[in-house]
DNA sequence: GAATTTCATTAAAACGTTTCGATAAGATAT
DNA sequence: ATATCTTATCGAAACGTTTTAATGAAATTC
């Protein structure tokens, strides 16, 4: 229990930098000296300290992953998955930093970098004004953001990994448009984070370019919860004059929208049309089964965490990299008659 | 950028010790003394490193969670951000184990345990022979598992925060047989799973309380995902001599099966009833809303590591919490006529 | 007022590695 | 045979802290 290098050194009848140079597999070692080592490293099931490695060799091999607590819980997990499958391969650890809120946020990560427990950084939910964003940024420091920058100085200075959000969401409304849908609701998340905001900006532009003015009395903030995406759409569907065609900014709200049609009497996709985005696993099993944008949420993760590991190793990776995301037509949709 | 204590001694003209000593707030420091080294540390902005600060003081001060990744991806986000907030008070960090297979995974915890990265450990998500359990027990190493732990040597011994699931799905199963309800099918996860198990045993208990032979055939392996559900629903209501009752032992799966029930035409609760397990946002929303079983998630999160900081700091607490479960009546059941 | 205790501070050792410069031995070139 | 270059190994410094034991000054006791 508890063997240093410096017990395998002795057992081995060498130095202790020998030992070490057989753990890091350094050049210039004799076949037997090694063999010697490895023997006593084994017999002493001797593991060297990570934290004492850190020290010695200049960094503790590490990458903090920052999560807000707003984050989309849906796709956190799948995004983590990914995450740790290529720092596995590097041999970094993953630290978790889900914060409560933005200042503590902020003050977590820069604490964790001033006392060099990471290397780099991941960004997962990056916020209209993001401060953190600028700090890391000032400081130089290795940090991916996962989604779209949106300050418009840093949007071409800071790595980031996304999607096309704007582009997808115009496409969504447009096929809706072209099925003959004139009044289209949107239900959209806070728009303090780049990406609600682009999406929204999606469902906005895409009337523009066919013509048809945009009713913003059909845009509802449907908050971080199903059950907030329920009331959005309960209010919509309400309205004097409501919708035929709703688009949710998530398959979440989407869902949470379903109920409230269903509730309301009304038939998907014959009274009236739903898309959502992001394609979880759990829209192509509604009633009807929800024509939604198919997001690769773990492509995005591994793209972002290898990037992330150029910076750490002083290469220089694209800025900005963008997935490509596909409209997937299922049965939530109908055209108008 | 990157200044150390020996800059701060220097700069206040005190020895490394005083300062440390500051940065610790021992005790028996002349106030003087204390305001100039503080001036001189926001002066520098110093920041100690973490990594020294480990090695020099004995310990790393991090907890790490072991999530498989086929642990249940709706609680995941959940149980992290209470996790969080209780290690976040105890100034440690979180670092995380998703490992691909069962191997990798104890190999990777044993090493941080051997590597002094981590203090201590939260299972996710406890198997039903769980090698890892055990060479954690032999260890003696700080530990939580959350859930049931199976092994009758080791249960008495491993500390543990779960829910009572055996009896808790036996209350769903009775209150089906209280409907009239004869011939009720399972769709559970794979029980090599400690908690699917112990689902399935309500499931099949209940039947023996009640007098009810249990169809075996009426019991289906749900897989993983939704479409696994579905599919396994599917199966269930296609028999010969179909259920009219199902009782899913998660509501993702219950999810699935109402798809496969609608799929043939079948209503909820009137053709069939259903019961899902775990009361997720979503559950509340369906149509029917689901009747569920409500588990703690935060609260899991929280007495687990709370217990895994007792054991930390050498206190003794209670070797297994159960937390209170409680069943949720909502519209997804109904009498059999 | 000498002996003892308390208080504030310090110097130095320790934590367990990595890494740099030195060294000695063996191989190669002249 | 001598000088030069490799190769294998080692000792010691370094990484940035904490902590222990020592020291000296001030306060307390008798």
């Amino acid at each position: 229990m508890g063997s240093n290098i410096k017990d395998v050194a002795k057992l081995a009848n060498v130095s202790i930098s020998t030992v070490s140079r057989v753990i890091n597999n350094a050049p210039n070692l004799q076949p037997e000296t090694k063999d010697k080592v490895l023997e006593a490293i084994k017999k002493l099931n001797f593991k060297p300290n990570r934290i004492a490695q850190s020290l010695g060799g200049g960094a503790f091999h590490s990458i903090g992953i920052v999560s807000a607590r707003s984050s989309n819980q849906a796709f956190v997990p799948n995004i983590l998955q990914s995450i740790a499958e290529v720092a596995d391969e590097k041999d970094y650890e993953i630290i978790l930093n889900n914060s409560i809120n933005e200042s503590k946020e902020i003050e977590k990560c820069l604490s964790m970098i001033d006392s060099k427990v990471v290397q780099g950084l991941i960004l997962l939910s990056s916020r209209i004004n993001d401060t953190l964003i600028e700090k890391l940024h000032e400081l130089n420091f290795p940090f991916v953001v996962l989604g779209k920058v949106l300050n418009e100085y840093l949007a071409d200075k800071v790595y980031s990994v996304d999607t096309d959000n704007l582009t997808d969401c115009k496409e969504a409304i447009h096929y809706l448009i072209n099925l003959g849908h004139r009044r289209i609701g949107c239900i959209h998340a806070p728009i303090n984070y780049v990406v609600s905001k682009e999406r929204l900006d999606g469902h906005i532009e895409a009337h523009k370019e066919a013509g048809i003015p945009v009713d913003y009395s059909l845009i509802e903030n449907g908050g971080y919860t199903i059950n907030q995406a329920y009331e959005a759409a309960l209010k919509l569907l309400k309205c004097k004059n409501p919708p035929t065609a709703i688009f949710a900014t998530d398959d979440i709200k989407a869902i949470g929208a379903y109920k409230a049609i269903l509730e309301l009497g009304l038939k998907i996709p014959d009274d009236i049309s739903i898309i959502g985005h992001n394609n979880y696993d759990m829209s192509e099993i509604t009633t009807p089964p929800l024509t939604t944008i198919d997001v690769p949420i773990p492509q995005l993760g591994k793209v972002a965490t290898e990037k992330l590991f150029d910076l750490i190793e002083g290469k220089t990776p694209p800025v900005r990299t963008i997935l490509e995301t596909k409209f997937i037509v299922r049965g939530s949709c109908k055209r108008l008659n």
